[in-house]
RNA sequence: UGGGGCGUCGCCAAGCGGUAAGGCACCGGGUUUUGAUCCCGGCAUUCGUAGGUUCGAAUCCUGCCGCCCCAGCCA
């Protein structure tokens, strides 16, 4: 990992509790471990979850394991595990061989419910689902004790036999804990640890016609593979007493702390999973990775890099309580990233053509632009200047206003790299008000954009040759829904929040011919515009280049639309 | 009207009884052939609120207010 961060950032209070238990001796290594269902693509917020585990492991020496929470395979898929795989290396991280299953461990959690139900701690109750929440009670009731609670050992070891070996029908039995139909924490009252799904297992296959919760399954995964602290995020915080009461009821050689932190939420989007899948289905979006959702493939797709992202999760840091981190925050951490490693183009996305009138019609000269501004030993590029050209028409205004430092009547400005150009005329369709072009002469003695002279020009803009300029598709990308929190009013469908302008396709762009020289997948500035990649997925889509936005520059000049 | 959490600048977030770090955003100024980058400078007498303890509190105690999570045979 590129990564030298010698900053002194404090300890989050997870990094504080890990390092009291290193110091004191009640551990001598830290082993953490990520634990995604494989039931979708993993997330920024996963992303972040990610940081931290693999993140302490490095910082401390220790061990972090990958583990697929595979329980219900009435959700997950083969897929889910794979991109998930491709996705935790993407952002740099190693699992070295700590690569593991639930699902491995299935035996030995089956054996560990037979020492609960010969312990009397757990029984097979034959509720109904709905008689089950009946039973359960509510937020201020206690609930009621199943009748199916006292049966005896050996009735209950016969039971669950049998849900094993596949004699009842899903739904008509299940194995509970037995704890306490009184406790105010709703997860205490009897917890289902075992259901019947007579689901096919992507690894297990037709084995099992039960398979475990993850209430009694993740903290036994955890003690199996000695993890000493087991981070979640804030929503099981009502669960660690169930965790510990598995732990503690069996006797288990080990017992791994669990430590709760809040979850990752940024504005203009959503994170959950089931509403990611629901955009997916809904064909809101192109799949998993359109570049538009804040998965790790669509950010991947867009543009982002892998230091932006660890770098973004390091500077939101850990905490506990609710937070809504700005999109700002992470843009900044790719601009940053990108400012640094992306060579400057030049592409003009929305083209109004010029003329040279004084500049000879079949001349191709060349001009040299540098890769980067800031570092010379990126070397240079050549450009090619022609009597046509096509600039940005953002960047021509026949009425302008004051401070506007770019082209106009009576103007001159410098074309980046090129030569200063003074305006002589320009033609317009006078139906539609449209500037169909431009007219300039240029300064023969300003070749690469200085005068002799000396004379300083207001603006600098950038162009491309009409002949030599490839045609381009970009994909100008926006943020996904119009509002900061989609989620905020529970009666609106956070779809109808989405923003329609999300994703604007420019057909007519073109760029310099350097450009058709990446890589899919690479990224450059567009200058005065913003960081684009060649798309990876598909680099060319009939047969013209495909860029997409990942961010714009910062831009202080308020766009008088 | 049960239980579990959380409340420090617009957004995050340090702070762990000794007198409010940092980042983003924002506002000034400088450099600049990207209105970018970069560089300087500004930006909470105040820590949800009301009391109490203390020489001294954002940090300890009490009450109140606000927000989040929990009644899946999901994770």
């Amino acid at each position: 990992m590129e990564n030298t961060d010698t900053d002194k950032r404090p300890l989050d209070f997870i990094r504080q509790i890990i390092t009291d238990d290193l110091n004191s001796g009640k551990h001598k290594q830290s082993i953490t471990r990520f634990p995604p269902e494989p039931n979708g693509f993993l997330h920024i917020g996963h992303a972040k979850s990610i940081c931290l585990n693999f993140g302490v492991a490095g910082e401390f020496n220790g061990i972090c394991h990958l583990r697929f929470d595979d329980t219900n395979p009435s959700k997950e898929d083969v897929t889910y595990v794979e991109s998930i795989q491709k996705d935790v290396k993407w952002l740099g991280f190693d699992w070295g061989e700590q690569i593991f299953f639930a699902s491995d461990y299935f035996d030995k959690l089956y054996d560990f419910a037979v020492q609960l139900i010969e312990s009397g701690h757990a029984f097979v109750c034959q509720l109904t689902p709905e008689q089950m929440r009946e039973y359960r009670g509510t937020l201020t009731e206690p609930g009621k004790e199943s009748p199916y609670r006292n049966r005896s050992v050996q009735e209950n070891l016969a039971l669950f036999q049998r849900m094993k070996n596949g004699d009842f029908p899903e739904g008509s039995h299940v194995l509970r804990a037995k704890i306490d139909m009184g406790s105010p924490n709703l997860n205490m009252r009897d917890p289902v640890i075992y259901r019947i799904l007579k689901a096919h297992h992507h690894r297990t296959g037709d084995k099992w016609q039960i398979y475990p919760m993850y209430d009694y399954t993740h903290c036994l995964s955890d003690m199996l593979e000695g993890i000493t602290h087991s981070l979640c995020t804030l929503e099981f915080q009502d669960h660690r007493p169930l965790y510990d009461w598995v732990l503690d009821t069996l006797k288990t050689p080990c017992h791994p702390k669990q430590i709760e932190f809040a979850r990752l939420n940024l504005t203009y989007t959503v994170m959950s999973k089931r509403k990611l899948l629901q955009m997916v289905e809904g064909n809101y979006v192109d799949g998993w990775d359109d570049p538009r959702m804040l998965t790790i493939s669509g950010l991947r797709r867009r543009g982002y890099t892998p230091a932006s992202i660890r770098n973004f999760c390091k500077t939101i840091g850990i905490g506990k309580s609710d937070s809504r981190i700005s999109m700002g925050v992470l843009e900044n951490e790719i601009r940053n990233d990108l400012n640094v490693k992306a060579e400057r183009r030049m592409c003009v996305l929305d083209p109004v053509k010029v003329i040279i009138d004084n500049f000879p019609d079949d001349r191709i000269e060349e001009v040299t632009g540098k890769n980067h501004p800031q570092d010379p030993d990126r070397g240079e590029r050549s450009l090619p200047f022609t009597k046509e050209l096509f600039i940005e028409r953002d960047d021509f205004m026949e009425d302008p206003p004051k401070k506007y430092h770019r082209l106009g009547p009576g103007r001159e400005v410098r074309l980046r790299y090129g030569y200063l150009i003074q305006y002589a005329s320009h033609v317009k369709d006078e139906q539609t008000g449209e500037i169909l072009e431009i007219h300039c002469t240029y300064d023969p003695e300003s070749k690469g954009g200085t005068a002799p002279d000396g004379r300083k020009v207001k603006g600098t803009i950038h162009w491309v040759s009409a002949v030599k300029g490839v045609p381009v598709t970009v994909n100008m990308y926006d943020r996904l829904f119009k509002v900061e929190d989609p989620e905020e009013d529970k009666d609106i469908d956070f779809l109808e929040q989405l923003n329609p302008q999300s994703r604007i396709v420019l057909t007519q762009a073109i760029a310099e011919p350097a450009l058709v020289l990446l890589q899919p997948g690479e990224s450059v500035q567009f200058e005065r515009q913003g960081y684009f990649c060649l798309d990876p997925v598909q680099p060319k889509k009939d047969n013209k280049f495909v860029f997409n936005r990942t961010v714009t520059l910062r831009d202080s000049w308020e766009k008088t639309s």
